[in-house]
This record gives C-alpha cells, sequence and structure tokens, in this order.
DNA sequence: CAGATAATGTTATATTATAACATAACATAG
DNA sequence: CTATGTTATGTTATAATATAACATTATCTG
C-alpha cells in the first residue's frame, strides 16, 4: 500500500460543518479567481446547497431550494450550474445515485472512489493510490485502456454499527 | 494476485454469438428449472434482447422491440421483467449508462467489474478476486462495512486501440 | 373446482435530464 | 464609451428513465 488517502472522511461527532463549507467556498473562490472562472452568485449558491450536508443532494431538490428562493429556477438553471462545478471538480455525481455531493478536494485532480453509508446517508470520498493502481494493472492485462472510473461503495459506515 | 476471473471477455474476432446466446439461455433456462422459478416468454425473450449484443442495452430500446413484436408492451412490461433477470443474476445494469448487459455467468453469485469500450461500446465483465478484497481491506481500516460495490471502468478496448 | 399466489396488462405519473432559442451580463477592441 | 462577440442565464418544451396503483389473467395447491 503505497498511499491511501482520505478526500473526504466521516465525520467525527465534534465535525463543525460551517467551518468546513465555508472553507470549501473559499477554496473555490480562490480556485476560479485564479484562472478568470466566473464562480457566479448561481453557481456558488448551488455549490453551498450540494455541501450542505454530507450527503448526496438531488439535482431536482436543489431546484425547489432556487424556487423557494423565488429566482425563475428551472431545470437547466441546475444542471447547467452542477454541470460547471464538476468540470471544475469542486462537485462529484454518484451515478448509482443520480445525486451530487461535494468534492472534500475542490479543484484538486484527483481519482475517487465513494463510500456511501446506507444507513445514514453520508459519503466518504477516498483519493486511493492503490485502488487505481490495481485496476489499471487488470485492465491493462487485458489491452484495455482506462480513460475514466466510477468506483461506488455501499454499505454501513462505523458510527452506525456501533448503533 | 490470488486469481483474475474474466466473467464475459472482449470477443475474439471469430466469436459466433449465436452459440454464445444460446448457451445463455440455455444456461438460464436449466437454472430456473432447478429452482421452481419462471423463465417465461416474456422474461426470456428480454434476455435475449439483452444479450442481442456485446453492448449495453437500453430499457426503452427493448421495450420498442417488444412493442414492434405486437404485444401489449409498456414500460413495466421491461422493467419488470429485468427486476426478475437482475435478481437471478442474469443481467447487470450498468449505473453509469442506465443500460443493461448480460451476465457471462448468470446465476453464479460473482462481484462485478465492468470494462466499458467507449469507441466500440462492448463490455466486458471481471469477477476478480484482488480487486473486491483490496477495496474491502480499504474499507475495513475505515471501519466501513461493505455491502455493494459499483465498479464501471471506461476506456479503449484492445481492438479499438489497434484500429 | 375453489382459493391463493404469481405474472402480466393497463393507465397514470414520478423522476431525471436535455434541446432549443431568447435575453441579459460582461468583456474587450476600436 | 459604444459596437461587437462571448458567456451566462432565462424560458419553454420535451426527452429519457423509472415506478405506483390497480385490474386481469395464468398458474399452483389443496
Ligand atoms: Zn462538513
Ligand atoms: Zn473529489
Ligand atoms: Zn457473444
Ligand atoms: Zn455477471
Amino acid at each position: 500500500m503505497k498511499e491511501k488517502q482520505v478526500v473526504t472522511p466521516f465525520r467525527s461527532v465534534d465535525h463543525q460543518h460551517s467551518t468546513c463549507l465555508n472553507s470549501v467556498l473559499v477554496t473555490a473562490e480562490h480556485y476560479c479567481q485564479q484562472r478568470g472562472l466566473k464562480l457566479t452568485p448561481l453557481r456558488r449558491r448551488v455549490l453551498e446547497l450540494v455541501w450542505k450536508t454530507h450527503e448526496p443532494v438531488k439535482a431536482y431538490d436543489i431546484l425547489q431550494t432556487l424556487q423557494a428562493e423565488k429566482k425563475g429556477a428551472a431545470p437547466p438553471t441546475v444542471y447547467r450550474a452542477l454541470d460547471f462545478l464538476q468540470q471544475q471538480g469542486f462537485v462529484h455525481k454518484l451515478e448509482s445515485m443520480n445525486a451530487y455531493v461535494g468534492c472534500g478536494a475542490p479543484g484538486q485532480h484527483h481519482t475517487s472512489q465513494f463510500l456511501i453509508c446506507h444507513i445514514c446517508g453520508v459519503v466518504a470520498e477516498l483519493d486511493d493510490y492503490d485502488i487505481g493502481e490495481l485496476i489499471g494493472s487488470k485492465a491493462d492485462s487485458l489491452g484495455f485502456k482506462v480513460s475514466q472510473l466510477t468506483i461506488e461503495i455501499k454499505g454501513v459506515c462505523g458510527s452506525c454499527q456501533a448503533a
């Protein structure tokens, strides 16, 4: 095992999410500023909503919130913002759930493996060298050239097992 | 590396798909007969349609075919059959594509990792011990108990690289 | 055959996502 | 500072994926 990086951990009991959220927003703003990308109010708001918790968020839940805030939001409003955020690496889509989750290493190039607790709903994100490496080598041995990996692991997190 | 099992390989140039398909159908029939499960004409037909090629098939494409065969098919017709076939382990859903693919080891209990060529569309299926093992151990070290794994690998297969 | 169970038919609707075109905001060259 | 192009957003409509709910039919069991 070379490295095991936990991008987004399961939270400790004393997790201060407001700090966590704020740090993500600051990072994203900084990242965009640096490269002339526009983290518009809308995009920023959608990022905030995705990061409202550590659980996956549905596009239409975001839409509902935006509509309640009385902008004239429609599906494209949300999907465009999500596309932007995914392209910049600020959020990830969980393919097996049709839902979105904030990235714990926004803007950093990395692989992702998601651990999803089906009791509490919380998602942890890993950027694990060994897993990518192993899958790459298996694929290689079959003459297959990997370009994109979807790894979503469902189960029960530590605290839910304890309870 | 303990074992690497290829459940559904990328096909050789001389692949005889009619034989391949037939063998799957016979296996499924046998499997159902053995346990008193009913592989009804409808279910059998849907299995055939999923296995029409080695590429992922969309539910609504199956539906279209069924409708053309002038039964009164509706979405539930297809989704119920697919549910049955998935439960028996005859087909798998590719979560990242909302599509379905035939299982190369129908009815056998196994893990799955899918290699999907985005040029030719062909899907290979692995049941690789090491990958499951590694992911399990990583999850373990985080106190996470795995119950279900989604692994979908997109890239370019050998023959498409050659061409 | 009667009653129970499983499978299918049928209609409607929920959920997820994109197409297509109009307008507005913003940038920068002249 | 304006014209002009570009990017972002607004707006309407629709496509694509999936399930709910209830009726009917087929199959099994006693
Ligand atoms: Zn947090
Ligand atoms: Zn990430
Ligand atoms: Zn074949
Ligand atoms: Zn399989």
